[in-house]
DNA sequence: GTGGTCTAGACCACG
DNA sequence: GTGGTCTAGACCACA
């Protein structure tokens, strides 16, 4: 598979490892990665997005802790079986909840019009 | 001025300090807080909210070294002269700008339909 | 606290952060270690140990998000408040069944009367 | 001989090829294997239990470097001549001494009364 | 080829 | 003072 499934911003303020760890939760979430596919192997990644081994590797190990993936000795990482696609939109839409909880309540604090925000937003998620 | 204008989460992985200066910074622009208007005492912010008045102090000082709080010798912190309401709601949305598209990325990697979120954060920009 | 706490093995073959978490786990169930507690710092245990410190830093880090110790913001790590001594006997004695399933499997392999491995386990368990 | 001989747990955090040589070990010391006896092929094995047959091959090698085994031309692995039953109990109770001095460790740091650990192994050895 | 562990050391964030 | 993140690089274990 591609290394270029993740999105990483090396200037946030997230930190790299969990950036990735938490893309890896919405794509096997929404079913853009599916139980068994083979994840980019470490090194992939670090190459790719020119950070160390380390902290890829460091990220991989936590999803595999948390169950949302799995290791096949010898061939790298795979979404773990138990980790399919989120079955409802409703469960889906749980997880994007503190985001849009703090935009609601920044967007009160800039007293927006709530039209504005939803219009700028819905402008966001239209372009690809 | 009240403590509690501020609405902190100690929990969060936001800094302190940080949660502070950037609600100032919004309810600046959004005319919440007017210029001359005098900010609750290091003590106040630090005793209501149970945070370390190091924190707060540290917050105060950033947002001063940013234009939007003047110290009133004697008197305490105030909003600063030329920190007045952002003029135009775009400039105000500006501000919302990153939020909403970390929101969008995430939302497509969910592969959720627009229309559920923006339904969803419609309902949370209504409620109070 | 004293970072002797921990009895380190750097020639196991267990991962030494492994080694440390593992013995939080059962030092935290046993009831020697309560809940609110401070840990010795990382860098008091990297020293005291010879370590490194960012080893140590993994092993309370893997703890913390198992629910076991949590950051006091510039004090350091304490243990849990959820994470008292595991209430009866029984469920202590549960954390140790792989353990002894194994030395039961082991024993047999190597025709051993159960007498005898008995007697020199409580020999052990006897010695301080 | 049948492949069965090996009991081998996959998901361990022990590799693979070390449990075989070890099972290997203790039931030569046991004397459930005796010297000339002729072991299960490596694609047996591998076949029985769904791993490498390399894994399985590098079981076979270090057992072979070590004494244990010794390579029939032809006919394949059997139990070294000069590998016979450890003589006596105490000999073969040295093999599980690190095993019980473990477990002793554990129980201290759990706080356990020596007495409900034995019960709890003397049930184990005795299930079959 | 795969991932895992550890080190030494830099730099940051928080209080 | 506390812990967190990242790097560069070494070495190991497994298949």
């Amino acid at each position: 598979m591609d290394a270029s499934i993740f999105a990483i911003q090396p200037t946030s303020a997230e930190p790299i490892y969990r950036q990735i760890v938490e893309q890896l939760r919405r794509l096997i979430a929404g079913g853009q990665l599916s139980p068994g596919e083979l994840l980019p192997s470490v090194r992939e990644v670090a190459g790719f997005h020119a950070v160390n081994p380390m902290t890829v590797s460091r990220a991989y190990g936590i999803a595999e802790s948390e169950g949302l993936l799995e290791r096949l000795r010898g061939k790298g990482m795979a979404i773990a079986a138990g980790a399919g696609r989120a079955s409802t939109p409703a469960q889906r839409l749980a997880l994007l909840e503190p985001q849009l909880a703090d935009v609601a309540r920044q967007a009160r604090e800039l007293e927006l019009p709530a039209e504005s925000v939803l219009r700028r937003l819905g402008k966001l998620m239209g372009e690809r």
